[in-house]
RNA sequence: GGCCCGUUCGUCUAUCGGUUAGGACAUCUGGUUUUCAACCAGGCAAGAGGGGUUCGACUCCCCUACGGGCUGCCA
């Protein structure tokens, strides 16, 4: 009766409520959309479900946006909102009416509400059936209405989900949900009908908390004569313990993992290894995703989110950054973070460190911490640690060092003999040389290699730094 | 309550009726080393439970347990 959906042009979207921020389920949701059409030659549209007006605001809307762009999720066209389109959807609700799919109902919530109690009452529950589905409309009141999906009441709705596979949803287990409120308003499950028809959209890849109304929806799709997309619902994202990712496992919005450093395309990455899996692939590029994201690859279960993971596919991204990405992305987390903007002096320096330094990170924290000795100016404060090690003996060995660093070439290979003479002299190896050096040069234990960071800081920096310490 | 979905190492997963059930992260041991990171070698570790179907089930079916979702004039 359709098509076949391969012979189409793939068109996704994405479309959360703003009634927050971009939740990290639902940019994952954004990012399986956007890898299927992008790896396809399709199209990823963005929309806005802000159909519920005392929930939906702008600054949420502004904070979807950001996360979306900080991912590195990029859209076509301008973003829809859906509360722009309300006249298209009381338009198609009022055709669903002219074709008897649908119908008027001038129960009050006051009625429903009753009805449900009642039910209760009895320790049932019951479906709510509108008294107004057959009536004549010679009876009809003058008063407010909503307009009603006239669902079949037997039978069964099949779903054939490319990820669940095929679900069959008793019709007897569905009512007949509003599709127009009686302010004239559209609810969600026409709006996204319409919408999803109107924009074209051939694959709905959402959250499986969504399958259930996928059986509504088509009835929707039905009564409209429309053609039904490809359905895929993914499950959500948990906590490490299993549960619905929530507040108390800590960071829940796209932002605040920027705001702790980790890099967009390890966040991608493992976002996509995430439910979805290719052989044995663990870690590409997003273009490399593209090509190998299928729809059969998702998996049925839930994920839950592992921090360890996503810091190790983060700090093989970050090794594999191109240098002028790298700084300009670790200049959005600083800002991100609040921390202090660089001065043009640190991101140069930070710019001639990164390739001693961005393999040995998994976050911008660690990596700015590693890049400590090219961010400070002297005088230069050892932390508790580096400090042990600049005693009186080996103040002595760093003064006996610098006049050696005079005059000579400032290459690794000049500087090595030079170092290795010196540790000789005073019968020790070269590790015991390192730490005073890296406590002189850095004030820290952690760092590059010294001959790394005095290559970097530059030879007049190297001296004074080290008869700053030998002081 | 009703309906729907799910369940392979601690975690993410491969397997699509026949495998010593593979990989990655984590972890442990050894090696390398200039600290950190990395790297090399190796180890530990899994089909929720119970019934079927089948020559043969992680894989197909049913039940139970557990987890999740839906059940709104929310999305």
């Amino acid at each position: 009766m359709s098509r076949p959906p391969e012979t189409r042009p793939v068109v996704t979207r994405f479309a959360p409520s703003p009634t927050g921020y971009l939740h990290i389920g639902g940019g994952r949701t954004a990012l399986f959309n956007w890898l299927y059409a992008r790896g396809r030659g399709g199209t990823f549209l963005l929309r806005i479900e802000d159909t519920d007006r005392e929930r939906s605001t702008p600054e949420a809307t502004a904070a979807i946006l950001r996360g979306l762009t900080w991912l590195g999720l990029d859209w076509d066209g301008e973003v829809v909102s859906q509360f722009a389109r309300k006249d298209r959807h009381a338009e198609v609700a009022h055709q669903m009416l002219a074709r008897g799919t649908a119908y008027k109902c001038f129960s009050t919530q006051e009625e429903i509400a009753a009805f449900r109690a009642e039910a209760e009452a009895r320790g049932t529950y019951a479906l709510f059936q509108s008294p107004w589905r057959d009536a004549d409309p010679a009876t009809f009141p003058d008063a407010p209405y909503v307009i009603r999906m006239k669902a079949p009441r037997s039978g069964e709705t099949v779903i054939h989900d490319t990820v669940q596979g095929r679900v069959v949803i008793q019709n007897s287990t569905l009512d007949d949900m509003i599709c127009l409120r009686s302010d004239a308003t559209p609810t969600y499950m026409l709006a996204v009908v319409v919408d999803d028809h109107d924009m074209g959209v051939t694959h709905v890849i959402r959250g499986d908390d969504h399958l259930n109304n996928a059986a509504r929806q088509q009835m929707i799709y039905d009564a409209m004569g429309w053609e039904i997309p490809v359905w895929a619902h993914i499950p959500l994202i948990h906590g490490p313990d299993g549960k619905k990712l929530s507040k108390r496992h800590g960071a829940t919005g796209v932002e605040e993992y920027q705001a702790m450093g980790y890099p967009a395309a390890g966040m991608r990455n493992y976002l996509t290894r995430l439910g979805w899996a290719h052989g044995d692939a663990e870690i590409f590029t997003s273009a490399e995703a593209m090509q190998m994201f299928d729809l059969s690859g998702i998996g049925r279960a839930p994920a839950r989110l592992d921090f360890k993971k996503l810091e190790n596919t983060c700090g093989h991204h970050i090794a594999m950054a191109d240098n002028a990405a790298l700084l300009h992305e670790i200049e959005g987390f600083l800002v991100a973070a609040k921390r202090p903007a660089l001065s043009p002096a640190q991101k140069q320096l930070l710019a001639q460190a990164l390739y001693c330094v961005k393999d040995r990170a998994k976050t911008f924290p660690e990596l700015l911490e590693k890049a400590h000795f090219a961010l400070i100016s002297r005088p230069v404060v050892a932390d508790e640690v580096s400090g042990k090690s600049l005693d009186t003996v080996s103040r002595g060995i760093l003064k006996s060092l610098t006049p050696r660093l005079q005059n000579v070439r400032w290459t690794k290979d000049a500087l090595e003999p030079i170092l290795n003479d010196v540790a000789a002299d005073y019968g020790i190896g070269f590790g015991k040389l390192a730490a005073p050096l890296r406590a002189a040069l850095a004030g820290r234990s952690a760092t590059p290699s010294v001959y790394d960071m005095m290559l970097v800081i530059g030879q007049n920096e190297t001296i004074a730094r080290l008869e700053d310490a030998a002081a």
